[in-house]
DNA sequence: TAGTATCGATAAGTTTTTCTAAAGCGATGC
DNA sequence: GCATCGCTTTAGAAAAACTTATCGATACTA
């Protein structure tokens, strides 16, 4: 039996920029340049000899025919890739340990954990608690989730989630405020901002479309826990990411004023010791923290 | 929706690989060598950090887990194979226009038309009954089957079908003589062979187990058709492609005298103009072609 | 039992593929 | 009218894949 395929790279290229209908959004998702995806399209068109693509005004739209292999391809590919998670839950067995920021462990780890010894029933979790991070080889750890700003996530460094905030505070602040509020309402609050990055603030009116006012009345907290406990005792209103804090969405003691999110330049990442072998093990970890943390809220 | 894949290519590899559970019959298969096929499985184990083969003597085994996986591998890898000549089959339009000899026209090509037509409904093949390859461009010629030694198959000749033989004849030259006989029995008739291409006869021979002796009558002939007819006529015995006699061989004109059979250095194949860009539609047909071949008889 | 062939692993070097950066193009929106 | 956006193209750089050659272990063969 000899099974004639395309290249694989150009279908799994072609298959993104399918479900997206943009080749720079495929490109994103498969963490490319868009002239990347470009070429690999126009390569198994010419493998082909067909358009899959009709090139459109600042869009692309799926040939009849090339829909259909679109949608087939999802499913196959789907399909090998629920079969490689099958496989690697199989072989995955021992323990890992991470060292994580109690705030972290108890938000995103802790309340999950369960779900991940369901998912790879060999591997077991060892969470050190701290909030600095140690030498990885001192305290012997395979891992750490640290939060900061994200500008070279590279092998070293696995981008879990970026910050989506928007404005929160207590029931309390607002009393009876119908929800959500307008900025120009908002800007009205105390508001609560981690020392040095109050830009996020500007950028949150910003994009509220509302330009942030010099004498607002606006209080510095140095650790962003601090700042949302401030909003959590009725004192301000804090940008925060609301799956951090779901449990105190859902029972109401916060409160999100708007609809509008911005996305930050700093969110948790999962870093790894540097050298030659990365233990597999910490990227299926990383991975499914990253794909389940997109469920909450 | 962002989905974790490993490597592709790794993974065909690693079917192939699993099918055969062999290296080197994957490597085959791939058209690569079988160091290529062991440095992706190493590439897979070390993604999954877990071992793919027990490697035994001279052989490897899947693993339990390995095995799962393959079995899955291989239904996807299907689907995209089959979703990609679906698409083929739909997009490829127009005619092309082929040179073959009458004698692989009759035997090979013209029987099976019409099921290439329900392949690929948009594409017609225009045949051109030739003795001889002319120029392509003079008689306006997309490709051409031609057959002969298969030393270079490259990018500008596909291979089709290697002849594989075994020894045949008129029932009238055995009259009633039990079936298969031995190669001692076969010795004793006439031998008909291409002129320049008596050494078949002797791999057969050793191929049976016995040593062809110098005085054997044999007969030489120039060309492949004419040994044939030799034989149809119940003059000697001749080696023959058994696909290629499969109508000779069902009326009964033909019989097989041996299971033993021999595969040749030569054999069918699909020549292409050379020139930067290859006409997908003959990739198709010659494609089409090898995959059908394996199934008449 | 020596000789030979087979199969997979490995090392080193080369080829091929893939990717990026940068510039371009045409259309759109403010 | 200028900035922006998304895809294309080109040229060159980076990365991945492949080949050749060789090795080691083992099985077949004479």
């Amino acid at each position: 039996m000899t099974r004639r395929l395309p290249n694989l790279k150009h279908l799994r290229a072609f298959e993104a920029a399918a479900r997206h209908l943009s080749f720079k959004q495929a490109a994103n998702e498969l963490s490319v340049t868009q002239a990347a995806i470009s070429h690999q399209i126009k390569a198994l068109e010419e493998h082909f000899g067909a358009r899959l693509f009709h090139r459109l005004n600042r869009q692309v739209a799926l040939t009849e025919e090339a829909a259909v292999l679109a949608a087939e391809l999802e499913l196959a590919l789907d399909q090998v890739a629920s079969a490689s998670a099958r496989f690697r839950a199989q072989v995955m067995t021992g323990t890992i340990r991470i060292s994580v920021t109690p705030f972290y462990a108890n938000r995103m780890i802790l309340p999950h954990l369960e779900e991940f010894h369901a998912a790879f029933p060999g591997l077991s979790v060892d969470l050190e608690l701290s909030y600095e991070i140690a030498d990885f080889a001192e305290r012997d750890l395979d891992g750490a989730l640290r939060y900061g700003l994200s500008d070279r996530p590279g092998a070293y460094m696995q981008l879990i989630h970026l910050d989506r905030v928007a404005p929160v505070t207590s029931p309390a602040l607002i009393h009876g405020n119908d929800l959500p509020m307008t900025p120009a309402q908002i800007a009205e609050f105390p508001l609560a901002a981690v020392a040095g990055q109050e830009r996020y603030w500007s950028q949150w009116f910003k994009a509220a479309g509302r330009t942030l006012s010099d004498d607002c009345k606006m209080s510095r907290h140095d650790q962003r826990a601090l700042a949302l406990d401030f909003a959590l005792a009725g004192n301000a209103v804090a940008l925060a990411d609301l799956p951090l804090i779901r449990n105190e969405l859902a029972n109401g003691s916060l409160v999100c004023l708007s609809e509008t999110q911005i996305t930050l330049d700093r969110g948790i990442h999962l870093a790894v010791p540097e050298g030659p072998f990365r233990d597999p093990r910490l990227t299926a970890f990383g991975d499914w923290l990253r794909g389940r943390i997109s469920e909450w809220i």
